[in-house]
DNA sequence: CGGCTTTGACCTGCGC
DNA sequence: GCGCAGGTCAAAGCCG
């Protein structure tokens, strides 16, 4: 580690500070008040931590954040990148259907519910046609660009409509590689960034190896089905490595029951032993090696650095 | 001087 | 067709 290095991880290290709570922004609500800091256990400081999978996601799963269908907030329509339930168009049907009084009323509400269906089919294969490889999560940050390891080139900001705040666009530097993040925070709390990634990395991280703590977030993934998790972390730098969450958000999103956590049924989101010698832009891939540890059984083990 | 940010212009898609 | 909003481009300026 050269000394600028060093310098600037000694900075990232310092005044860690935890936020247990976080205000949900508009458009979301969520059906249960779990506390996160205490599930978790973040106390220790300067000591590595060792959580397990089921006690995080435990809290996971009992604080989904979930889009409210009559929001109009840009911040909710823009992580919920497709439907928030499949059947969704199915159940408003079936939930609108009325006992007709006479023939004349059916074909009424025949016509209203084609021209609904039609509707819905649209808007179904137009959110399906914008569901690229693309995430979202939030982080209750004051910092609007939240390193994550890669070297990102800033190339456009627009002002958000209904918000204070800008949308800035940036893009990764690597040759090559077209994956592009947008933020924008949110304009009911200011304290929350909205970070949204696109694409794949073809590259692995400029600084790997090594997990370099910042200040803790909150964070809440979106899973692209319209469900979404909060939990407080401590962040290390670089975990927020795409691949890693996009398995997490693809192994969410193809759960039929949702009842069920989809991790405790199979766990890409986390490295598995064998995976940790391989170098594939993973968290694994990120995190320093004394971190990274053998998944003890087939418990699958996520460790944080505390300050 | 190279890399990055800023910012106005431009492009595109969509609704009316 | 027009207006609007989101997204991108690219020239200019800044900075180390």
């Amino acid at each position: 580690m050269d000394k600028k290095e060093e310098q600037k991880t000694d900075n990232l290290m310092g005044n860690t500070t935890f936020s247990n709570q976080m205000n949900i922004p508009a458009g979301f609500s969520t059906p249960c008040e779990a506390d996160e800091k205490e599930d978790l256990g973040f106390i220790d400081m300067l000591n590595l931590q060792e959580y397990t999978i089921p006690s995080i996601f435990d809290c996971l799963l009992t604080t989904p954040l979930i889009p409210s269908p009559a929001s109009t907030n840009p911040v909710s329509s823009e992580v919920v990148n497709s439907p928030a339930t499949p059947n969704s168009s199915s159940i408003s049907s079936s939930s609108t259907e009325a006992v007709p009084n006479d023939n004349q009323s059916t074909e009424t509400v025949e016509k209203e519910e084609q021209n609904q269906e039609k509707i819905n089919k649209q808007l179904k294969t137009k959110k399906k046609n914008q569901r690229k490889d693309r995430f979202a999560f939030i982080t209750k940050s004051e910092v609007d660009h939240l390193d994550d390891g890669y070297k990102w080139r800033k190339y456009g900001q627009k002002p958000v409509k209904n918000s204070p705040f800008p949308r800035s666009y940036y893009r990764c530097t690597s040759k090559a590689c077209v994956v592009k993040k947008r933020f924008e925070r949110s304009s009911d709390d200011p304290s929350i960034v909205v970070t949204t990634y696109e694409g794949t990395h073809t590259h692995p991280c400029p600084i790997m190896h090594r997990g370099i703590l910042q200040e803790t977030t909150t964070t809440t993934f979106f899973d692209g089905g319209g469900g979404a998790s909060s939990f407080i972390i401590p962040r290390v730098l670089h975990y927020q490595q795409q691949p890693y969450f996009h398995n997490y958000l693809t192994s969410f999103s193809n759960t039929n029951n949702s009842s069920i956590p989809p991790l405790l049924q199979e766990t890409p989101f986390w490295p598995s032993a064998s995976s940790l010698a391989r170098d594939h832009g993973l968290l694994q891939d990120m995190l320093p090696f004394p971190m990274l540890k053998e998944p003890k059984e087939e418990q699958n083990i996520c460790y944080f650095l505390t300050d």
